[in-house]
DNA sequence: GTCTATAATTAGATAGAC
DNA sequence: GTCTATCTAATTATAGAC
């Protein structure tokens, strides 16, 4: 028996996985909440009931997405090998190509949302993207002036060939979410930032 | 005195290069015909007389903005220097670097249409998106399995930071479209992937 | 060619039954 | 809590005046 509080969160949950998978596959415009409901498997209704509007629906559905990238992070330096910098950098950089490619709707988000100076811009920036960009970071940059290039560099090197899976299966035959493949890409992206 | 001819391509182009501004700004559910005409200083009725449909307007948006592409990278062997294989590389990486910083649109439009299978993402790939990755390419990948890796991080290491700038600049207090910056990334881009 | 008016559809949000 | 029905506004596409 369910308790009402726990069918509450079940429903939200679903609720905000279905509006995480419609916002980054069609931005917050183009995602509707009937959709939503839909792929939920639930009523257009209930949104409205349990958020009181899309804006709150994709600010839950970031925050979720968010939290997860921060917990993994997070556990992230008690697994790392503490001998060599340079191998615990490649090591987190790793770990960073292969969150990104379980969780390719993070990134895809930031895309839709990053292009315009718009209060849903700025939301991410402030609320979410700061405390990971002012972080302890992947290795350190050698230069101030390179940290923003090195972070854009990371984030699209890493990412984008997941965030377009589609495109990158139809255009070089490569599933880019096989794990032969993820391997190989955190292998060379790693590489090639702390060679 | 213009002829009635120039005055058709002089309309189609202004509500061309809207388009291309909007579909990329808001993806092409999110961008409305009315926003385009606004921004075109057209009148909405226009865009059915000139396009069919919305979608052909698209399609003309995505012809324009790979026509330069091709004729920018076109030109560039000759203007590249000769001498070393390796330097020959650098230099069109960082010609292409230079584009992505010019034409942000070409890239975030791909963002939004790469992550779903649909008619839109095929027609890019097929017709103008494979003749691309299928040409001679920026220097030799060592490894053929590598290609599509190397193609995706180029891809997003090169253009993630010009597509996202506003949020560059909110994030980094960096001017991502700065000339400086421009060629910092040009030159961090190009060093990272023919070191 | 250009513009206005409008038809047909769909959107987010609301109200109320259960 | 959930679901159906509906309101208002916005969408693409069309029809027809000029």
């Amino acid at each position: 028996m369910k308790t009402r509080a726990a069918q509450r969160e079940e429903t939200r949950a679903r609720i905000v996985e279905a509006a995480l998978k419609c916002f980054s596959e069609r931005g917050f415009l183009g995602a509707s909440t009937r959709e939503i409901a839909r792929r939920a498997g639930e009523n257009q209704g209930l949104i409205t009931y349990h958020f009181q509007s899309k804006e709150e629906l994709w600010r839950a559905a970031v925050d979720q997405i968010f939290g997860k990238l921060k917990a993994e992070l997070g556990e992230l330096p008690a697994l790392l090998p503490s001998e060599d910098r340079r191998a615990r950098a490649r090591a987190s950089i790793r770990a960073f190509v292969r969150f990104a490619a379980a969780h390719p709707e993070l990134f895809r988000l930031m895309m839709w949302e990053g292009t315009c100076d718009e209060p849903r811009m700025q939301w991410i920036v402030d609320v979410h993207l700061r405390p990971f960009y002012e972080g302890p970071g992947f290795g350190d940059v050698a230069d101030d002036e390179l940290k923003p290039h090195f972070h854009y560099v990371l984030a699209g090197a890493a990412s984008i060939i997941f965030a377009v899976a589609p495109e990158c299966r139809r255009l070089t035959g490569l599933d880019p979410t096989s794990s032969e493949a993820i391997e190989r890409h955190a292998d060379f992206v790693a590489g090639l930032l702390v060679p």
